[in-house]
DNA sequence: AGGAAGCCTTGACGTAAATCAAATGGGAAA
DNA sequence: TTTCCCATTTGATTTACGTCAAGGCTTCCT
């Protein structure tokens, strides 16, 4: 029932918490009438799966909350996250009918959608909205290069330390704070999603984070509350160029 | 010398080896002329760096011939390729004044270059460029999404099939034929190079060709000439999905 | 021809992370 | 409260891959 709150509920774009970052960051007034009038609203619980790789996927997403992971599966069962979708994420890919990846809620959800269709038609029309998804995908290139860079070359305390710090960078950035100084927030993946996103094993994962702990890295309140004391340490852990990667 | 010829040559846009694939490839007669007064080409010689990670770039292009690499280096030095560029593929990011990558020449290599000011005017004026090169760069997510589940997941023997199997797909592309059957062609990396690209060690890759070579999956002649007999075993081999990856 | 320099291969050995296997702890249900 | 269920931690052992080291094959240079 809640999920069907969320389905009916219908947001003003003007008081959308995404509005500045999604693709629809660069639309105008009337150009976000236009969209408004083509979205929806889809909520999923945590743990759901939101489509399957290889089905039909009519629809394209922005997430507006929650988190949503993209994994691969071999034939045999071995995983690999291939996206971690924060709010004003894009999911889906115009031009294409079928999704290529699976797709979860890994916390409770809620996703703004447009039908493929309607979406592709504006696309063309407006180009404001292919301008912004563009540098949205170039920006997750860049992402899935750094994340290429953490699963072919670093070591299972560089990648724990790794994600650490970009969870706790992106944490900082929806508050609109400067990752300095002491950084406190909660991991919003279990051992085993952590284990998914970095090529591990969860138990590699357990004794990584214990010995991150040990050194005082950071601090575990539970098993999910994290303290940062020291950012900077935590990057040196990470194996980071200390110069915060100098991309202009 | 060589070089000189290469870029003082001045090919029509409509001959073009790219002309149906890189990021003109949607372009009409007229924008492709307007194109034609703002490009001009540069070579490069094999091994020869192109740009070094955080340096200026003031332009952006597409590979016309011959293969270039991206790369990211730690700073103690650990490698690992992030970007194969292939002819049609395109190098750099609009909107961006510095290189996030090395980028390497690793054969001969003529590239299609554009200052990269005109050609974000040009973008702005001409849809069909941003398009194309939206589609491309999906495409390119793709790819960096297959290539971590193998830097993620894959045994060292799985990682090599895959790596000959992408490029004799590629080869066969090019070539506009199906892989299907026996297939012949070169292997365009050094041992080094496959090893940044898979993140192994050079000894690795060595060994694990060495066994594919035994097991018959693929045939060697000198170092770098490849005869596959059977494009179906070396898939299995790769441990990809039987059906090819039906993506829509 | 004779070296020298790159690539590449192969062998011996070491180690980080996987695997197999319990044990612990916290929250929900009863 | 007691019990059960998961997620997590921790320990013992194995193994795939890395590291260190030597040697072979081309190609290029003098």
């Amino acid at each position: 029932m809640a999920m069907q709150d969320m389905q009916l509920a219908h947001h003003e774009c003007g008081d959308c918490p995404i509005r500045h970052r999604a693709v629809c960051a660069r639309c105008e007034a009337d150009e976000l009438t236009r969209l408004e009038q083509i979205k929806y609203y889809r909520s999923y619980q945590a743990g759901q799966t939101v489509v399957w790789s290889g089905d039909r996927m009519d629809f394209v997403a922005s997430v507006v909350t929650g988190i949503a992971t993209l994994t691969q599966t071999m034939e045999d069962g071995r995983r690999q996250m291939v996206g971690l979708l924060l709010p004003s994420d894009f999911v889906g890919r115009p031009g294409r009918a079928n999704a290529a990846y699976d797709v979860t809620a890994t916390t409770d959800l809620v996703m703004c959608c447009f039908r493929k269709k309607p979406f592709e038609d504006m696309m063309l029309s407006t180009p404001h909205i292919g301008q912004r998804l563009l540098e949205m995908t170039l920006d997750e290139l860049d992402a899935a290069r750094e994340w290429m860079l953490l699963l072919g070359r670093k070591t299972a305390r560089e990648k724990i330390a790794s994600l650490i710090a970009i969870i706790a960078r992106r944490d900082a950035t929806l508050r609109l704070k400067t990752p300095k100084g002491a950084l406190v927030f909660d991991l919003p993946l279990t051992r085993e999603e952590m284990a998914d996103y970095l090529g591990l094993t969860l138990e590699t994962v357990s004794r990584q984070i214990s010995a991150l702990k040990r050194d005082g890295v950071i601090v575990l309140e539970g098993k999910r509350h994290v303290t940062i004391p020291d950012f900077d340490r935590l990057l040196e852990e990470a194996g980071d160029d200390s110069d915060g990667g100098m991309i202009g």
